[in-house]
DNA sequence: GTCTATAAGGAGATAGAC
DNA sequence: GTCTATCTCCTTATAGAC
């Protein structure tokens, strides 16, 4: 059951390799080097480089949404009527992408995969991120629209995406460490830069609806 | 002064190619095709793909800085002492980028190589970014740190970073405006949007600051 | 399932005529 | 400055032995 069978070594050689050079900037070849597989072994598994991509995005991106719905099934369990908690709507969405500082694979490219995967996306990966993303979307824009009702479903829409983006940013943008714009020597604690997001993103959430110039909330 | 010269005919196809594919997603023959100019010519007149990818860069970063530091010296030099209106420093930062959605040279693709550059700039061309964006970062950091005096500079820090990636993914993200998510049918307007980020990072940036468990103010 | 070998084409870069 | 032609290497992918 937890043997290292060659697709888990492609997998993982393939995520970190994804996550450093992006995926039009990994090749197979390396890929191959780096699990210590065969070339050929990679087109048995998976059949195209494309297809690899897609198992390596599923395989991170499914068990994170598993656990953001079931978070947001507790909440909304515990508050089945009126207002639910705001910041818990984003500890929810936000605490599975936590957990991966923590996790095994490694500390630095699995989380900044998940920012390219959010980048980086475009053209053909597309559809398949809506189709892994799209459910958790979906809940979490009803979830917001409970949390913060004076505000439209398009104003929710967008804090919603400003939200994602700082969170894939904040984790995924390379060198962000090393920036050191002022003198800053302690090394990233996870609990403390989560908290750091946590707070952030609940205070953009509550910020005051812009003046719109169209029509009210729809 | 305004021909269309071969040098400007493949920063422009480089631009639009880097922003739909990535900058090792493009290839130098898809960008000659584009521009409708020789394979050779771009060597002649570049020496590189990674030069050119920098002469991109730098065209569009550059005015794009200098503007946020020019709205910025207006600000504090109406601001001499005291603190600096958090708001203005939002928009002194955010505004450039807001007008890109106007340029002439395009309304996405422009954009998205705003958040391509900032995501996908890791190894050998964040030397690059660095020299780039170094010191309209520490300018912003510093007017920040005036603006909102009650946090410490590596909450500032973090703090600007979630807003960077807020608006480089809300910008860059591909498809985000056919989401769809709750049948969001008006199409982006850029006013609108933009007093949208800016609500919402003025909100984040006003958030009380987290219960650091380590060494308070540094 | 895994290997070697190789196909078939695309990549960045350059030499040298004009 | 611009072109054609070409070099060399690397890319994905597959065929076929084991």
């Amino acid at each position: 059951m937890s043997e290292a069978s060659t697709k888990d070594l492609i997998l993982d050689a393939a995520e970190q390799q994804f996550a450093d050079k992006g995926f039009a900037g990994t090749s197979l070849r390396a890929i191959m080097k780096n699990a210590d597989v065969n070339m050929a072994s990679i087109h048995y598994h998976f059949g195209s480089k494309e297809a690899l991509i897609e198992a390596v995005v599923r395989r991170i991106a499914e068990p994170i949404n598993r656990e953001r719905l079931a978070l947001l099934d507790d909440l909304e369990a515990s508050h089945p009527e009126g207002e639910l908690p705001l910041r818990g709507v984003i500890v929810a969405f936000l605490t599975p992408v936590k957990r991966l500082y923590a996790h095994p694979r490694g500390r630095t490219f699995f989380p900044r995969l998940m920012g390219r995967m959010t980048m980086e996306a475009g053209e053909e990966l597309s559809p398949v991120m809506a189709s892994i993303f799209g459910e958790t979307g979906a809940r979490f824009m009803a979830a917001l629209g409970r949390a913060v009702p004076h505000l439209d479903s398009e104003e929710v829409f967008w804090r919603l995406h400003f939200a994602i983006g700082a969170m894939a940013f904040a984790i995924a943008a390379p060198g962000i460490h090393h920036h050191n714009v002022h003198s800053i020597t302690e090394p990233p604690d996870p609990g403390t830069s989560f908290d750091r997001l946590v707070n952030f993103v609940t205070a953009g959430m509550e910020a005051p609806a812009p003046t719109v110039t169209r029509k009210a909330n729809k």
